[in-house]
RNA sequence: UCCUCAGUAGCUCAAUGGCAGAGCAUGCGGCUGUUAACCGCAGGGUUGUUGGUUCGAGUCCAACCUGAGGAGCCA
């Protein structure tokens, strides 16, 4: 009886006979000789077989499968330099095989495919290697974040999802009916997380979230997941010092858990390796004469255009992209206007005009993977700061509480978990990154 | 909401206003080291929709539909 394994593990059973469940990922026949390449989950690797060695009946059985046929394949691992796969470098000589189904005609072929296409068939396109390696790299990615967090002294609280307005007000919501009255899909938890801090310390959130923006580029998704760390007693130092700690651990974990998955795509691995604190923290005011020192060197008329910006404005994507150009590290940029940030953001001390915010801008011109401040923390200040953004007092009620009964500095982030993926894995755009995206156009399937 | 581009075989694309084409995939045959193999043969079409110009429209014009990229907004 042959040993049943996962491909993954494939090395550790050269020279044993073994049996792999999975499915015929693509084959190619050479006259008596035939190549089979199966995925079992795993991982990669081809099975070998040679007319001689195999019987006639099993062989044109074998050369007739269509791809995606599930089989139960067994047979003796070798190490061959020539095999391809993840773990590339075995492969096994095919001694017998049983064919669960075979599979016909199915739509996703070893050639280019166009975008549509491949969404709609996004069902089958997961088993294809390079997305089934973004996945297995968003989830270390995932699983890197809550280690992280969870060694240091956080509690993960959960924020609810349903929720009864805006919590930055400006952004579009998803609206659900609740009984006799609407709601919303929440946009994020930090409101919630900020009470919680109050009761715990350190918490964080971590779960999808919901914009109804109409954005239509490769950054956007209208369901991503955030993960949103919060902390009583820190300012805006503080804050920067434990996002470069953060984002290295996840990168850093990423790169020794996932190094095959992130060379299957085809990544530059030096580019991560680099991802370690310091990062380079430059102020608004700073960043602004970066831009307009680009923008007044490049001879190029669109890049002009699109660069045009005074003081007061907030930086839209063409500027964030020139901005990461300059650094091989993420980028900080701190104290933007008041006016272009959320109402519940400290204001700077001396300079009321800007604030105690800070975003991280991905390099290699990934742009915006981190938004974060110190939050608000004299009462009076933010019920100013609600009225003067035309909120709803009433709404905001337990929230000012909060600076009522024991306030104290606390910061906090949002990442959006979609954006690093992306990133980390170097590839054009974000769809990819989520198993079943819901872009402005599609939530199908 | 705005700007730009695209829609032709199952897929990816070609076709000066003049016979609808190729590669891949599929089927059959060949090949002992393939990596999106290669060689030969075969089948495969309401050119996104509607209307218009023209002797003649895949091609030109108009409207619409669908998709992509970008702007704004954001993680």
């Amino acid at each position: 009886m042959a040993l049943e394994i996962r491909i993954e593990n494939i090395a550790d059973h050269e020279g044993q006979r073994v049996t792999i469940k999975g499915w015929l990922y693509a084959s190619t026949r050479k006259g008596k000789l035939m190549f089979l390449r199966l995925r079992d989950g795993s991982g990669m690797t081809q099975g070998v077989a040679f007319r001689p060695e195999v019987c006639d009946e099993l062989f044109e059985t074998l050369k007739r499968l269509g791809q995606e046929s599930s089989l139960i394949i067994t047979g003796t691992v070798r190490a061959n330099h020539r095999a391809p796969g993840v773990p590339k470098g075995y492969e096994i000589g095919v001694e017998a095989v049983e064919l669960l189904q075979d599979s016909v005609d199915y739509p996703i072929t070893p050639k280019e495919h166009g975008v549509e296409f491949l969404m709609d068939q996004r069902h089958l396109w997961l088993r294809s290697s390079q997305q089934w390696a973004i996945m297995r790299i968003r989830t270390t990615i995932k699983r890197a974040i809550i280690d992280f967090l969870d060694n240091n002294g956080f509690l993960n609280i959960d924020t609810p999802i349903i929720t009864p307005s805006a919590a930055e007000g400006t952004s579009t919501l998803f609206e659900v009916g609740y009984f006799d009255e609407n709601a919303y899909l929440a946009q994020t938890g930090q409101l919630y997380n900020e009470a919680n801090i109050m009761a715990f310390g350190k918490v964080y959130c971590f779960g999808p979230t919901f914009r109804a923006e109409k954005s239509k580029t490769r950054r956007h998704l209208t369901e991503f997941w955030m993960v949103e760390p919060e902390m009583a007693f820190f300012d805006l130092d503080d804050l920067m010092d434990f996002e470069e700690e953060f984002l290295s651990y996840v990168v850093q974990t990423t790169l020794e858990k996932r190094r095959p998955e992130l060379e299957l795509l085809g990544r530059d691995l030096t580019m991560l390796e680099n991802i370690k604190p310091p990062f380079p923290r430059i102020s608004y005011d700073e960043a602004l004469e970066r831009i307009i020192a680009i923008r007044e060197a490049t001879d190029d008329p669109k890049l002009k255009e699109l660069l045009q910006i005074e003081w007061g404005d907030d930086f839209g994507s063409p500027h964030e992209t020139e901005l990461t150009k300059q650094f091989d590290k993420p980028v900080f940029i701190y104290g933007y206007p008041t006016q272009v940030k959320a109402f519940y953001m400290e204001p700077w001390p001396g300079r009321p005009e800007i604030c105690k915010s800070v975003d991280l801008l991905a390099p290699e011109g990934y742009g915006e993977i981190i938004g974060g401040s110190e939050r608000m923390s004299d009462p009076a200040l933010l019920v100013e700061a609600i009225n003067r953004h035309e909120l709803p007092l009433e709404h905001y009620e337990w929230y000012v509480d909060l600076r009522r009964f024991g306030s104290v500095p606390h910061s906090g982030f949002g990442l959006g978990l979609e954006r690093t993926v992306t990133w980390i894995c170097g590839i054009e755009h974000i769809r990819q990154t989520s198993p079943y995206p819901r872009t402005l156009n599609r939530m199908r399937p």
